[in-house]
DNA sequence: TGGAGCCGACTTTTT
DNA sequence: GTCGGCTCCA
C-alpha cells in the first residue's frame, strides 16, 4: 500500500457537505448513514471507500454489499476513479458474496463440488415435483396452493427467520388447512436438494450464516474483512441482518445506508425495521443524517413530501432542494392506455428535440406489462429503448432449456434439469421422462462401486460435519451419475423418440468431458439448436439468443460455476450478454420501479398511477402493504432530476396484451390526494380525436363488407 | 388406459 | 409463458 496520502490530496473530500464528510470519513465503530432519496447516498459511499483506502486500510480487506451487481460496479467504478488503489475491494450482493464462500467451503458443508444453484424457477419447479408426488397434484376439494405460491411462502419463512405458521397467519392464510403437509413439503424440499447436488438462493445465505456462526470456520472468515459497507440497509431481511451481525461480532467494522422510506422489499422479508434497529444491534452505532437533496428540483420534491407525509408511521422527512428554479409535476388524465403510449411517446421525442437525449429520460411503471401498449408505440415510431425488470432473458423457455443442458453436464444428478432435458425430444412427454428419471436415479450400482457409492450417500444423508470430514472432498464427488444409467432408462422412452433422445444424451455425455465452458456451450447449442427450430415457430431468432450465450461462455472466468454466475448476475437481455455494450448508443430506459432503485433521469414519465395499481389491488390488504405501495410511488418520483410526469388512464384493461376487452373505469391513485396535487400541473388529455366530446355511434346503418367477390 | 399435445384462461414487485 | 382441461392416438 502506497503511502497515506496527505489530507491536501484528498481534494474529493471538498466535494462533500458537512454531514457527507462526517460519514464518509467515520473512525471506529459502527456505522448508520440514513439517507433520504436523492441526497448524494452513492456519492458518501464511494467516497468512504475512497478514504479507507487512503486511510491506508488495504481495499481486499475492504467489502461493498449491494443490492445488485450493477450498483457494486458502478460504485467501485467511481471509488477507483478517486482513489485508484481501491480496486481489488470485493463487491457484489449478498447472494454472490455467498456463492463465492460456499464454494469454497462446499465439502464442509457436504455440497459436490459441482453442486448447481437454483433460479427461482427450478426451485419451483422442484416443489411442483414434491406437490404431485405427495398426491396434492390434481386433488378436487381443498385447494393445495400452487408451486408459485408455494415458494413464496418457503423463501418468505427463510428469510424472515420466522416459524411457518406465523407466516401462513400473516401473509397466506388462506392456505392454513393445508399447513401440516405444507410443512412436511417443506422438509422433503431440503432433502430433495441434496438428493440433486444443488442449492437455492436461500440456501446461500443461510449456509454462509452456519459458516459465519461456525466456531472454527466464522472467526476465519470474519478475519478476510477489516470493513463492511452495505448499501439499501431499509431492504434486508431477516437473514441478512444476521450476516451483518455475524459480521460486526468478529470485530470487523460495519458500515449501512438506507432510508427507511424507499422500503419497497416487503415481499421479500424486508423490513425498514432492521434499519430502525441497527443502533441496538450493533453498540456505539453513531447515526449521521443526510436531508440535503441535490437530485431534484423542489417543485418535484413538494409533491413527493406530500405523498411522504400520508403515511401512517412515516419519519417526518422533509427532504429540502439544492437545485434552484424548476417546474410543477404534471399529473396526466388520459382516456386509456393507448393514449398514454402516444401522449409518452410524444413527450420523449418533445424532450429529445430539446436536447436532453434518451439516456436521460425513463419510463417507470408498477408492473412490466403497464408497458406493453408503450412499448408497441415505441417500436412505430422507432425509438430505441432498453426494458429492466420483468420477464427476463433466463425465463424464456428456450434459454431454460439450454441452461438446463448446461446444468447437466456439470451436475449429472440435476433432476429437475433431466425433466425440462428430455421433454425437448418429440414425443416424450412429462410422464415417461418422469419413469426414466426414476430408473436412472433407482438404479444403484452393483457391489464394485459400493465404496464410491457410499460416499455419495452420506452426502445425500447430509452426514455431521465429522463424519463429513472423514469422507472426505474426492468421495463427495461421486453424486449419482444419471448419464452411466441411461441403457437402462431408455427402455420406458416411447419407440419412436427413442433414437432421438439418446443423440441428446451422447452429446450430453460428449460434453461432460469437455472442460472449456465455451467449447461444451458451443457442442450444447448444436444439439439444442434443430430442437428449437422444430419446437417454436421463431426457432431461428431464438437460436440466436443462444448464440449470446455461448459467448459469455467463452468469456467465463471459471468455468465450472458458470452457470451458477448467470443465475445470480441475470443478463437483462440478450442485449447484455452481447460483449462490448454499444455504449454510445442513445436509449430509453423502461423499468419496473423496483428495477429502478437507486437510479435517476432528468426526465421520469410513471405509468398507470391508478388505483389498484398504485397501490396494486392484490398489495391493498393490510395498511402495511398500502404504506409499502405509497414509498414505491415516492421511489418513482423521487428519480426525478428535472421533470416528472405521472399519467391516470381513466379506462384500462384488466388483463394485458389484449387478449379480451376486459376493462375497468378506474380512479386516480389513493395516493394523489388533493395535497399531492395541490403541487402538480393537472392536465385532461382531450378524448378521442374520432370521437369528440362521445358523439353517440351511428347504429342504423347496415354496411355488407365481403371478399367473396376475389373468390372467382 | 395412459400419455402426448392442443386449446383457452390468466400473469406483482426480485436476489 | 404457464397452467389446467380436453381429445385423440398407441
Amino acid at each position: 500500500m502506497a503511502a497515506v496520502a496527505g489530507t491536501n490530496e484528498r481534494h474529493w473530500l471538498d466535494e462533500l457537505n458537512e454531514q457527507q464528510r462526517a460519514a464518509a470519513t467515520h473512525r471506529g465503530g459502527p456505522l448508520l448513514i440514513l439517507a433520504g432519496a436523492g441526497t448524494g447516498k452513492t456519492t458518501t459511499l464511494c467516497t468512504r471507500v475512497a478514504w479507507l483506502v487512503s486511510e491506508g486500510i488495504p481495499s481486499e480487506r475492504i467489502l461493498l454489499l449491494t443490492f445488485t451487481r450493477r450498483a457494486a460496479r458502478e460504485m467501485l467504478q467511481r471509488a477507483r476513479a478517486l482513489v485508484p488503489g481501491s480496486s481489488r475491494v470485493l463487491g457484489g450482493t449478498f447472494h454472490s458474496v455467498a456463492h463465492r464462500l460456499v464454494r469454497r467451503h462446499a465439502s464442509a458443508l457436504g455440497l459436490p463440488p459441482g453442486f448447481g444453484v437454483l433460479d427461482a424457477g427450478d426451485a419451483a419447479d422442484v416443489l411442483d415435483l414434491l406437490r404431485v408426488e405427495a398426491g396434492h397434484g390434481s386433488a378436487r376439494g381443498s385447494r393445495f396452493p400452487k408451486k408459485g405460491t408455494l415458494l413464496d411462502l418457503y423463501s418468505r419463512t427463510v428469510n424472515a427467520q420466522a416459524p411457518l405458521s406465523g407466516v401462513i397467519a400473516e401473509h397466506f392464510p388462506w392456505v392454513d388447512e393445508h399447513r401440516e403437509a405444507i410443512s412436511a413439503l417443506f422438509r422433503e424440499y431440503t432433502v430433495r436438494k441434496r438428493e440433486l447436488g444443488v442449492i437455492d438462493l436461500d440456501d446461500l445465505l443461510l449456509m454462509w450464516r452456519a459458516l459465519a456462526r461456525d466456531e472454527v470456520i466464522g472467526p476465519r472468515l470474519a478475519s478476510s474483512f477489516d470493513h463492511v459497507l452495505i448499501d439499501e440497509y431499509q431492504d434486508v431481511n431477516g437473514l441478512q441482518v444476521d450476516l451483518a451481525r455475524a459480521l460486526g461480532g468478529y470485530g470487523c467494522e460495519v458500515t449501512a445506508v438506507g432510508d427507511d422510506f424507499q422500503a419497497i422489499y416487503g415481499f421479500r422479508s424486508a423490513s425498514a425495521a432492521h434499519i430502525l434497529d441497527f443502533p441496538s444491534h450493533f453498540e456505539g452505532t453513531r447515526v449521521v443524517t443526510l436531508e440535503h437533496n441535490y437530485r431534484s428540483t423542489q417543485p418535484v420534491l413538494d409533491a413527493a413530501n406530500a405523498v411522504a407525509a400520508q403515511a401512517s408511521r412515516a419519519f417526518p422527512k422533509r427532504l429540502r432542494a439544492d437545485r434552484p428554479g424548476g417546474v410543477r409535476p404534471r399529473v396526466v388524465w388520459l382516456r386509456d392506455e393507448g393514449a398514454q403510449a402516444e401522449e409518452v411517446a410524444s413527450r420523449v421525442l418533445e424532450a429529445r428535440e430539446n436536447g436532453s437525449d434518451l439516456r436521460s429520460q425513463a419510463v417507470l411503471m408498477r408492473t412490466s406489462h403497464d408497458s406493453d401498449l408503450l412499448e408497441l408505440e415505441l417500436h412505430r415510431r422507432r425509438i430505441p429503448f432498453v426494458k429492466y425488470g420483468g420477464l427476463k432473458y433466463l425465463e424464456a423457455a428456450h434459454v431454460k432449456d439450454f441452461v438446463a443442458l448446461l446444468r447437466l453436464a456439470d451436475n449429472g444428478a440435476d433432476d429437475i434439469a433431466w425433466f425440462r432435458v428430455l421433454q425437448l425430444v418429440e414425443g416424450l412427454g412429462p410422464a415417461s421422462a418422469r419413469k426414466a428419471i426414476g430408473l436412472m436415479a433407482g438404479a444403484e450400482p452393483a457391489d464394485p462401486e459400493a465404496e464410491l457409492e457410499e460416499g455419495a450417500a452420506s452426502f445425500r444423508r447430509g452426514l455431521s460435519a465429522s463424519a463429513r470430514e472423514e469422507a472426505g472432498e474426492g468421495r463427495l464427488a461421486a453424486v449419482p451419475d444419471r448419464l452411466a444409467e441411461w441403457y437402462t432408462a431408455r427402455q420406458v422412452i416411447p419407440e419412436r423418440a427413442r433414437a432421438s433422445a439418446d443423440e441428446l444424451v451422447a452429446a450430453l455425455i460428449v460434453a461432460r468431458d469437455e472442460q472449456r465452458p465455451g467449447v461444451r456451450a458451443e457442442a450444447l447449442r448444436d444439439v439444442l439448436a434443430p430442437l428449437v427450430k422444430a419446437r417454436y415457430p421463431d426457432g431461428a431468432v431464438r437460436v440466436e439468443d443462444l448464440d449470446q450465450l455461448v459467448a459469455a461462455a467463452h468469456q467465463a472466468n471459471d468455468p465450472r460455476h458458470f452457470v451458477a454466475e448467470l443465475v445470480l448476475d441475470p443478463p437483462q437481455s440478450s442485449a447484455d450478454l452481447a460483449q462490448p455494450p454499444h455504449l454510445d448508443e442513445d436509449y430509453l430506459t423502461i423499468s419496473t420501479i423496483h428495477s429502478a432503485k437507486g437510479l435517476e433521469w432528468d426526465h421520469v414519465h410513471v405509468l398507470a398511477v391508478y388505483d389498484g395499481n398504485f397501490p396494486a389491488c392484490m398489495s391493498a390488504g393490510t395498511s402495511e402493504q398500502i404504506d409499502e405501495e405509497r414509498r414505491l410511488l415516492y421511489v418513482a418520483m423521487t428519480r426525478a432530476r428535472r421533470t416528472l410526469s405521472m399519467y391516470v388512464p381513466v379506462r384500462y384493461h384488466h388483463r394485458p396484451r389484449g387478449i379480451d376487452d376486459a376493462h375497468g373505469y378506474g380512479k386516480a391513485s389513493r395516493f394523489l390526494t388533493d395535497e399531492v396535487l395541490g403541487c402538480c400541473d393537472v392536465t385532461r388529455l382531450p378524448d378521442d380525436p374520432l370521437n369528440p366530446r362521445g358523439a353517440p355511434v351511428v347504429t342504423a346503418r347496415r354496411l355488407s363488407v365481403s371478399p367473396d367477390a376475389l373468390f372467382d
